[in-house]
Formats: structure tokens, C-alpha cells, sequence
RNA sequence: GUGGGCGUAGCUCAGCUGGUAGAGCACUCGGUUGUGGUCCGAGAUGUCGCGGGUUCGAGCCCCGUCGUUCACCCCA
């Protein structure tokens, strides 16, 4: 009997082969450099205490007012999706007292976040995120090198239709005497109702309004780089500086706002042009007080979440993916049973030593087989029949050019090393 | 959450003013004994997203619904 089918839920990113090889490969990009940078593994619940983000997120945010995944569990607890990664890393920081020892404390993760929000061509409900946190110290070299980290990751992708914005959000004391100004000014321009409502929930939103109007409005706008204290504007100019030094270029946008509450200080955002209304690629900042909200040590933070979905997105506009990156050194094809026993076995020995080996199986035709094995995008083939069981030597064929050697098959996995 | 476009074979799509479904690619097999990529031949595959309505008759029209897509909003 038929039975109904079941779809994935709505809005959710899946790859499959082949262009999971590709999700995989641009998500082992990303990490990479963190690695080299010696950021160790942390690899956290998807689901967790709903406050952790009502608290550490901020109440107002969107993402926590109105597109978290949050349901009781049967303990009547309140549990909500990760819908984003720091604050999770922060809970695991204090729980597991990471910030008593070394600093500052350096992190990834890489994994699946969750947003209950209309999807859209580069924003899925269930999305992919690699992400970094440096926590501790306050230098401004680990801003530098927070962003050089994605930086470099974008480049060995090969992505060249990106660019990267940055600011500064200052401390408190800035962001306070900023905002004063900032509501005295909204105050003096007509908005509509929706528009003050938002600026009710953070005045700087309205920076990031996209119709021309306000555009314009906001031009005259107080900026809040021109209210930095001392220390801000100084860390920020070093911030700079060792950007400079290390030849990533940027441009300053005082006028960038981000999402989620907790940022301070240097904050930055990478934008790829290739993509839709969904353009941004990564962003991150600093987070001065945020430890001390989900009562941990008043410790400063730097961190980014790149998105792997939209960096795929990018990577494939920009025409950048090769698909046979994957493919087999050796496609094994044995004729009759006999052969199949000792293919398997011949396999599993070349497998040892690093080689990639596919067989064929089904007892297929050797054409079809064949077909397979250039399907496979091997780079070499053998048949493994009643002759070659016999004297122990293979035909080893060079599938590019259809060039053959006679090898023994004790020697397969030297000689296919030495190929490789 | 709001608004627009679109749902036909695995993929990309065609299907005349309504007359019970097609192409290309992909897939499988074959073109004399055990060697792929080209060429030739043959074959399999669809509850035309789903539910209802109009009609003698609906893939084509109407309503609903689900999915998808684009934008707003928001962000990775």
C-alpha cells in the first residue's frame, strides 16, 4: 500500500549529494583558520534554557520578540531552539569556569541555528553557522584578529564580492550620551507609527531603514562614532591600524546596526553582493557586558557567526565550486563471485593506507560498470576477473587518458600513492 | 507577521481559445565473448502539489489549502 509522503518542515535547509560535498567543503573553509589560530572545539546543545537568550539576547531583539523556537519540554520547562551561538558559548564558559584559567578563552562551533521567520532566498528556519569567541581580554589585536579569521576564510574559498563594514558602538557611557541626542533628533522628524514604534525599541534602527525618505532624514542624523570616549575611540583607532597592517581592507559605516543587544565596542559585518535581500555573509562584534548578565565575571568578549548556507550561496554566484574534489583514486570492478570476495577485501587493505576505493556492485555488466566508474569521476580503474585472480596482475587504467599499467595486486597501494 | 510570482517525469521546461500528457538532459539495457567518455537503438518513470467547485469533459477556469520563490520586516 502507498503510503503519504512526508516533506521536510517548511523552511529548512537540507543538502544532499552532490552539493553536500560543497556545504562541506565551504563549512571545513570556515573553520580552518580558526583552527590554525589554535580556537579550540565547543560543541554545545541545540536547544537550551529559553531566559539564557531572553536575557542574554536581549528582550527587545526580534530574534528573541518574535522568531525563537521556544516550547515546554515534559518538565514543564521552557526550552528554546539556539537562534544564535554566542550566548550558549557564554553559559559554557561560566558553567565549565573556562575563564578562571588562560585568557582569553578561544572557541568555534560550527552547527545548526534556528529562527522562526518567513523564509526567503538565503534565510532558512533552520540554518548552518560556523562561529568564533574570544574571551577575556580586551586587546584590541583580538578584534583584528577575530576578523582577519573569516577574512582569510573567504578568501581561501575564493570569494572576491564581499566586503567588510565596521564600526564602533563604544561603551556605555558613549552609547548613553549618543542616544540622548539621537531621541531629541527622531523627535524633530515625522514618522509614522510603525517607525516610532521601533525606534521606541532601539533609536538606532532607524539608521538601517531602507526607504529613501528616512534615508535621507537620517543623514543629518548624530552619529554615535562622534560620541566615543577616549578609551573607545582609541581602541577602535588600534582596531584599525593592525587591519591596515594586515592589508584587509573595509569601510567604515557609523551608521551599521545589528540585531542582537549585546554588542559594544567594535562591530563588524561582512556583505556579499551576489546575493539577494539577504546579503549579509557574517558579522560579529565585541560584547563588554554580556558574561556578567548570565552571571559570569565581567569579562569583555569578541566573537563573529559566519552563515555557511549564504557563503555557499555567494561561492556558487560567483562561479567558484569544482565538483570532483571528492572523487575516488580507485574504482574496483569485479567480475563473478569469486572476485567480489576478494574485491572487498583488496579494498578494505588500499583503504588502510589512505587511497579512496569505490567497487562496483550489483554484478552489472562491465559496460555499465564501466559507465559507473567514470560517473564516479575516479581517477583510475581496475577489473578484477578470473585472469587476473589467476596471475595476480591488474590491468590499472588511467581514466583520463584510457592509458593502462600492468601492476601486481600486491603493489596497487604503492603505486596508487605514488599517484596520489 | 504583510504583500506579489510560481507549483506538469529525478532535473529544466513545453502543453493551442478546456477534449483523458510531451521534449531535452539524466537513468537502465543493447549495438556479438572482459573495459568508460562520442554516436546509434530500445526502455522505465507522472494520483499535472492537495481538496473542493463549474462543465458532457479540467493540467488548463473558479475557490480553498499546502509548498516554493521574491520583496518588506529581520538577520547568518
Amino acid at each position: 500500500m502507498k503510503q503519504e509522503r512526508i516533506s521536510a518542515p517548511k523552511g529548512v535547509s537540507e543538502y544532499v549529494p552532490s552539493r553536500s560535498a560543497r556545504f562541506e567543503w565551504i563549512r571545513d573553509q570556515l573553520i580552518a583558520p580558526a583552527k590554525a589560530a589554535g580556537y579550540q572545539l565547543m560543541e554545545l546543545p541545540v536547544f537550551e534554557d529559553t531566559q539564557l537568550f531572553s536575557r542574554g539576547v536581549g528582550e527587545s531583539t526580534d530574534v528573541v520578540s518574535k522568531e525563537m523556537y521556544t516550547f515546554e519540554d515534559r518538565g514543564g520547562r521552557s526550552i528554546t531552539l539556539r537562534p544564535e551561538g554566542t550566548a550558549g558559548v557564554m553559559r559554557a564558559v561560566i558553567e565549565h569556569s573556562l575563564d578562571r584559567g588562560q585568557l582569553p578563552v578561544k572557541v568555534f562551533y560550527s552547527g545548526a541555528f534556528f529562527r522562526a521567520e518567513r523564509p526567503q532566498a538565503g534565510r532558512y528556519r533552520q540554518f548552518y553557522q560556523v562561529g568564533v569567541e574570544s574571551i577575556g581580554l580586551d586587546d584590541p589585536a583580538i578584534d583584528a584578529e577575530v576578523i582577519a579569521l573569516a577574512d582569510s576564510a573567504f578568501k581561501a574559498i575564493g570569494l572576491k564580492k564581499y566586503r567588510l563594514e565596521i564600526t564602533s558602538l563604544g561603551d556605555a557611557q558613549s552609547r548613553a550620551a549618543h542616544k540622548v541626542d539621537l531621541v531629541s533628533f527622531l523627535n524633530t522628524l515625522e514618522l509614522d507609527e510603525t517607525t516610532k514604534a521601533r525606534a521606541q525599541i532601539n533609536p538606532l534602527r532607524i539608521f538601517d531603514d531602507k526607504r529613501e525618505e528616512i534615508r535621507s532624514a537620517m543623514a543629518k542624523a548624530p552619529l554615535l562614532m562622534d560620541y566615543l570616549s577616549d578609551s573607545s575611540r582609541e581602541h577602535f583607532a588600534h582596531v584599525c591600524r593592525y587591519l591596515d597592517a594586515l592589508g584587509i581592507s573595509y569601510t567604515l559605516n557609523p551608521r551599521m546596526v545589528r540585531g542582537l543587544d549585546y554588542y559594544t565596542g567594535t562591530t563588524f559585518e561582512f556583505v556579499h553582493d551576489g546575493l539577494g535581500a539577504q546579503s549579509g555573509i557574517g558579522g560579529g562584534g565585541r560584547y563588554d557586558g554580556l558574561m556578567e548578565t548570565l552571571g559570569g565575571a565581567a569579562l569583555s568578549g569578541i566573537g563573529f557567526g559566519l552563515g555557511v548556507d549564504r557563503i555557499l550561496l555567494a561561492a556558487e554566484a560567483e562561479g567558484l565550486l569544482i565538483d570532483n574534489q571528492f572523487a575516488s583514486d580507485l574504482f574496483l570492478i569485479p567480475l563473478g563471485e569469486l572476485a567480489k570476495e576478494k574485491a572487498l577485501v583488496i579494498a578494505q587493505n588500499l583503504r588502510q593506507l589512505g587511497i579512496v576505493v569505490e567497487i562496483a556492485f550489483g554484478d552489472r555488466a562491465l559496460k555499465g560498470a564501466m559507465k559507473a566508474a567514470d560517473k564516479s569521476g575516479s581517477a583510475f580503474a581496475v577489473v578484477l576477473g578470473e585472469s587476473e585472480l589467476n596471475s595476480g596482475v591488474v590491468e590499472l587504467k588511467r581514466m583520463i587518458d584510457g592509458e593502462v599499467s600492468s601492476v601486481k595486486i600486491g603493489e596497487l597501494g604503492q603505486v596508487l600513492s605514488a599517484h596520489a
